[in-house]
DNA sequence: GCCCGCGGTGAACGGGCGTACACCGCGGTC
DNA sequence: GACCGCGGTGTACGCCCGTTCACCGCGGGC
């Protein structure tokens, strides 16, 4: 164990547990400057501070971290949408506080939208898989929270699922664009004023592409 | 010299050229399964046959080749926006015209259209950056063309560039898509349809937004 | 209280990596 | 026709890689 006096009065699963934990915070941070694909166990091991071979004790390989870092980063993005959804509808209308929550959302967990970013992209074919997985099951739960609001509710279900399919298509890429705007909040501005307008566009389109088909 | 007989009216020159070429198409197809960032220099050496060292007589790195990548990728981008314009208007409407020319270029330019979208998001920060001046270079000129199309004439700068970044962005993100759905037409023709949806329901939704503001 | 087995250690392996260096044959210039 | 220098070769270096193996201390179930 890493440090024993410190932490005598931990249990064994307790100890197992902090060294993953340590193990998955570790190779989230050394994934903010590069790739999974490029990253090494041995750069790992020794960012936890653990030797090389105990790795194993937690994970059959580096893709298997990623797999288990993809379930963690989706934890966050449920959250996410949860919180738009329990959002306070006196801060203006939908589109709004839906901006604020993502860009909110975006500082606190800045590291797994990072490692999502490009995971998606670069990924191992596995990891790149369980991601796409998720922002499916993402948009069918917009879906069904689109299918709620006022106007849309004669609209099929393949309807839904491509004006879903949109606005998440919109999301990530607002995502993507504040991460790469960090420590410039003018450029940050910016895109969230682009994206308001973005959405406004796209729905007032769909509203009334709708209504006039 | 490779292959010295074969080609011995070649003046040195050319034979430079030819092993210049050699090397981005080897490092293009190593591209496919992997990320510039995991592909070694001996890799790309041992793929095109030449020794490692004899790589340093043509660029000075891998993100050096990388960046020659990328200019040689975007002449490819900028024959679709081409093609786009010069298509002919007797194959229906302009969004199914560019979708169209989109999907026929990313066939055809496969390897190339899979290398920026996995470097764009996981590569080296100076290739980042020149693929994000590359897009950025496209919205504009995407700008431009859609301030011609009719009800558009009294719209600021600053909403044809909220627009063309949305239609960029949803571009992009076909062009992934179909890059994805290799192999399976039938998902292939799924995605054409629902860009069709999603660039009406953006582009009647755009027009309506700015008569009613 | 014994002892199994778990989390962690450290040395060692074979191989791939980038890069330095000395060298070579020949195309092209004078 | 001499010779400069370019594209290409081969060797060699020190380093990092994943994985193996034998080993160890001690928490926890019997």
């Amino acid at each position: 164990m890493p440090e024993p006096s410190a932490f005598s009065s931990e249990s064994r699963g307790e100890r197992k547990e902090r060294t993953r934990r340590a193990i998955l915070d570790g190779a989230l941070a050394l994934s903010d400057e590069s790739t999974l694909v490029a990253l090494s166990l041995r750069q790992v091991a020794k960012e936890v501070g653990i030797v090389p071979t105990a790795f194993y004790r937690h994970f059959d390989s580096i893709e298997a971290l990623g797999l288990a870092l993809v379930d963690e980063s989706f934890v966050s993005l449920r959250a996410m949408l949860r919180d738009v959804r329990r959002s306070d509808p006196a801060f203006g209308d939908i589109i709004d506080r839906s901006i604020r929550v993502l860009v909110e959302h975006v500082h606190r967990e800045r590291a797994h939208f990072l490692f999502i970013a490009r995971e998606r992209a670069a990924g191992p074919p596995a990891v790149r898989e369980a991601i796409e997985e998720q922002i499916e099951l993402f948009e069918r739960e917009l879906a069904t929270d689109l299918a709620r609001i006022p106007g849309v509710e004669p609209w099929s279900a393949r309807d839904l699922r491509v004006l879903s399919n949109l606005i998440v298509t919109l999301m990530v890429a607002t995502a993507e664009r504040i991460l790469g705007a960090a420590g410039r909040p003018d450029a940050e501005q910016q895109i969230v004023e682009d994206t308001r307008v973005q959405l406004r566009m796209l729905l007032i389109g769909s509203l009334n592409w709708k209504s006039s088909s």
